[in-house]
DNA sequence: ATCACGGTTTGCA
DNA sequence: CTAACGTGCAAACCGTGAT
């Protein structure tokens, strides 16, 4: 699924590669959105199901069988559903509190089979097998797939190989090829069958490969994983980039990136999200921009950053050109860097002010924390004040961990409203089952069942 | 000619 | 029924003004 792509990293080692042969575990949870809602209702299993993204906007996860039904990655969900119906099709809204939450547990148990762990996006971790090498790393890797599988309830795929793009492709062809049981290691191929398997597997399906650099690689011949390995370095770099260039080297079993198990702080953080209806009314933008500032600050100190400005940013719905159209960003900066909510919501809204145009209805608000550094390096002035920034901090941590405990949004600014009328669709949401007591008594009264919990046989 | 910067666009997942 | 196309991040790019 999704995730950060490669950070950068020393010129010298694309030069030389990497000198020691460390293989590289990726393993990324099957249909990962859909297997969390299958853990909750085993009826779903064997079912063509789908999960939408923000806002029931569009199709973001898809069971096999939804696959094999026709049903599109990313389809906008207005276009999709008459036909998802048709067929039959289970549609949930994302839950991404109960994503999250599956993913710490799956994480963890993964955390479990490596000293070396990077985890990559919500669904996806690499492992470093560095001195796993005497090691059967094929039945390592179903003894993984079997325990993730027996603790949390999530199915895993795994691929293998000498390098971190190597090993998605591995991961890819695991999943593709039932022969694999879930497990494919490159290490255990010739270099003969190792091409021949990249020449059966599509450019675009290479890490890092998106839809425009596909295009423009077909133009020039390139169509296929081999392709792009036997290509010229220095002909990529002159008319891609040095990380497409990387992407050859790792091709050719150089390890150019290396994993990095800790995640680097952001550099900027954002928050948008698209409304439920049409917004029109300053009242209810700063209610929503205030929930987003909120959340960001949250990430912020969470990393123990402080942010030197804020972008705030509001548009109107490009998808209906037919309606008036506006678009606008303000950046507010800040007297001194800081992350304190109550702070930084009072700048969003200034910015909000500079933005905002009557007349308009407004589809989605955004903010950008910008000009991050570290809270404990920041550079201090005669004029801070350490007995009110003692309070500010006190205030902001009691905050964090209430919202910790108790769920988000337990304590939080009477700016961020109480009504939220524009928030986001999203009818078709899953109980909390794990991560909310308000939600038991739903989970309980014969809804959605736990498989360890409910003994009734399941209804034909 | 080169650099640093800030804002915008592009691309990826 | 309404109406209806996500989000987060960083690299690359580009124009500007300073040196």
């Amino acid at each position: 699924m999704l995730g950060r792509r490669h950070v950068l990293h020393p010129q010298a080692r694309l030069e030389r590669g990497s000198t020691r042969m460390q293989p590289f575990a990726l393993v990324d949870c099957n249909n990962f959105y859909v297997s969390c809602e299958r853990v909750f209702n085993p009826r779903l299993e064997g079912k063509p199901v789908v999960v939408l993204s923000n806002n029931d906007g569009c199709i973001v996860a898809r069971s096999n069988e939804a696959k094999a039904l026709g049903i599109r990655m990313a389809a906008p969900w207005y276009q999709a559903e008459k036909e998802a119906r048709r067929q039959g099709i289970a549609c949930f809204s994302s839950n991404y509190a109960l994503y999250a939450d599956m993913s710490a547990r799956v994480m963890t148990v993964l955390g479990q089979f490596s000293p070396h762990q990077e985890i990559y996006s919500i669904d996806e971790c690499y492992l470093g097998f560095a001195g796993f090498e005497s090691r059967d790393l094929v039945a390592y890797g179903q003894e993984i797939r079997h325990r993730v599988k027996q603790w949390t309830g999530i199915p895993v795929g795994i691929g293998i190989a000498s390098t971190k793009t190597l090993a998605k492709l591995a991961n890819h062809t695991a999943k593709k090829q039932e022969r694999f049981a879930g497990v494919c290691d490159f290490g255990r191929f010739s270099s003969r069958d190792l091409d021949a398997l990249l020449e059966g597997i599509a450019v675009i399906e290479v890490w890092g490969v998106g839809r425009k650099t596909h295009l423009r690689l077909q133009k020039m011949g390139i169509h296929t994983a081999l392709d792009l390995k036997r290509s010229d370095r220095r002909q990529i770099r002159a008319q891609f980039s040095v990380m497409l260039e990387r992407t050859v080297a790792e091709l050719n079993g150089l390890s150019c990136i290396d994993l990095e198990e800790a995640d680097p702080a952001k550099q900027q953080i954002i928050s948008s999200r698209s409304f439920g209806r049409p917004v029109c009314c300053l009242q209810d933008l700063s209610e929503a921009v205030s929930s987003y500032t909120l959340r960001a600050a949250e990430k912020l100190r969470a990393q123990g950053s402080v942010a030197s400005s804020i972008g705030v940013y509001i548009l109107t719905n490009p998808f209906k050109p037919e309606t008036p159209q506006y678009q606008k960003t303000f950046v507010v900066p800040l007297a001194k860097p800081g992350d304190d909510a109550r702070v930084l919501v009072q700048a969003a809204l200034k910015g909000l002010g500079h933005v905002y145009r009557e007349g308009f209805q407004y589809k989605k608000a955004g903010i950008v924390l910008m000009g991050l550094e570290r809270k404990s390096t920041r550079p201090r002035t005669l004029f801070d004040d350490p007995v009110s920034e003692a309070r500010s901090t006190r205030l902001m941590h009691l905050m964090d961990t209430i919202n910790a405990r108790m769920g988000q949004g337990t304590l939080t600014l009477a700016a961020s409203g109480t009504h939220k009328t524009w928030r986001m669709r999203r009818g078709r949401k899953s109980p909390d089952y794990t991560t909310c007591w308000e939600e038991l008594p739903r989970v309980l009264a014969g809804g959605p069942r736990h498989p360890l919990f409910d003994t009734r046989k399941d209804s034909p």
